[in-house]
DNA sequence: AAGATTACCTGAAGGC
DNA sequence: TGCCTTCAGGTAATCT
């Protein structure tokens, strides 16, 4: 499940393609995750100026001498896949979208199960856009991460609500609030000053490390080279359901909670606080 | 109206 | 062996 360590790894190889002009781009089956169809075509002949990422979006800044940037954006959802190949290579299925390149190679865009998404937009058209998604997970301050807990629901149904906090998914949703020694269903406006901070510390090293152990690949997960990351290695809860705690030893539990499977240690993470 | 739940999608995995 | 059901989860839409 691409998340955030998982965007921000393929962000980075895609920095490696920058200044390379964008020739072709071909649509094999773009039902739903094509939000502006018709913009597709406003890119080529742009040159690849910048690589950004914002939660779980990459975006690719597209310029063009004097005329507007444009941006390119994709979200992988839970399946999809950002990959560069040679323009011949065999097409995997799935593939919905190729971006040729002036060096014969190809970005291509596949999703099995639809729940990516891509769109172009004007340079102008960007901030806006920008404004649904809260701040970036490793990028919020301190006092604004406390701010944004003043909720009643559930500390982990914020952490995953992108409005919230941009980039967190269901995996790291979960290690970070293992670390934290806080349980998932508490009301975030419960959790003290003391234990935010916890929070807010935790989940910078999880990603931080996730990052340097390029991503988790627990099923579908590669990066732009088809390569997968190592950080499943060094999960502490996430898929260890019964399995006994890395910290105390006792067996991890399973819930449900906004809708997403959740584990947790029972001893680290106690329901009351 | 905030918070909770459901729908979307499709491959993998398990049951019988 | 093969068909059926269940599960996975990011996000938007829908409920309460």
């Amino acid at each position: 499940m691409p998340e955030l360590a998982e965007v921000e790894t393929v962000a980075r190889g895609l920095k490696a393609l920058r200044g390379r002009r964008l020739v072709g781009v071909f649509v094999h089956d773009g039902r739903d995750c094509l939000l502006t169809p018709g913009r597709l075509a406003w890119l080529c002949g742009r040159r690849l100026a910048a690589v950004e990422r914002w939660g779980k979006w990459l975006g690719l800044r597209l310029a063009d001498g004097h005329r507007q940037p444009l941006w390119l954006l994709l979200h992988l959802g839970m399946t999809g896949r950002l990959l560069r190949a040679s323009a011949g290579a065999p097409l995997p299925p799935h593939t919905h979208l190729r971006f040729a390149l002036d060096t014969g190679e190809e970005l291509r865009y596949s999703d099995p199960r639809r729940f990516g998404a891509v769109q172009v937009l004007a340079g102008d058209e960007l901030r806006q856009w920008l404004a649904r998604l809260g701040p970036d997970a490793l990028a919020i301050s301190w006092t604004a991460f406390r701010a944004r807990l003043q909720r009643r629901a559930r500390i982990k149904a914020l952490l995953l609500d992108q409005r919230v906090l941009a980039g967190l998914g269901n995996i790291y949703a979960d290690e970070s609030l293992w670390r934290a020694g806080i349980h998932p269903a508490r009301p975030a406006c419960s959790l003290s000053a003391a234990e935010r901070m916890r929070l807010w510390r935790s989940m910078r090293v999880v990603l931080r490390q996730a990052i340097r152990y390029r991503g988790t690949s627990v099923a579908d997960y590669v990066d732009l080279d088809g390569r997968r990351g190592a950080f499943q290695k060094h999960l502490h809860v996430y898929g260890r359901a019964g399995q006994p705690c890395r910290r105390c030893r006792t067996p991890l539990v399973r819930i449900l909670l906004a809708g997403r499977g959740t584990v947790l240690c029972p001893r680290c993470q106690p329901e009351g606080g």
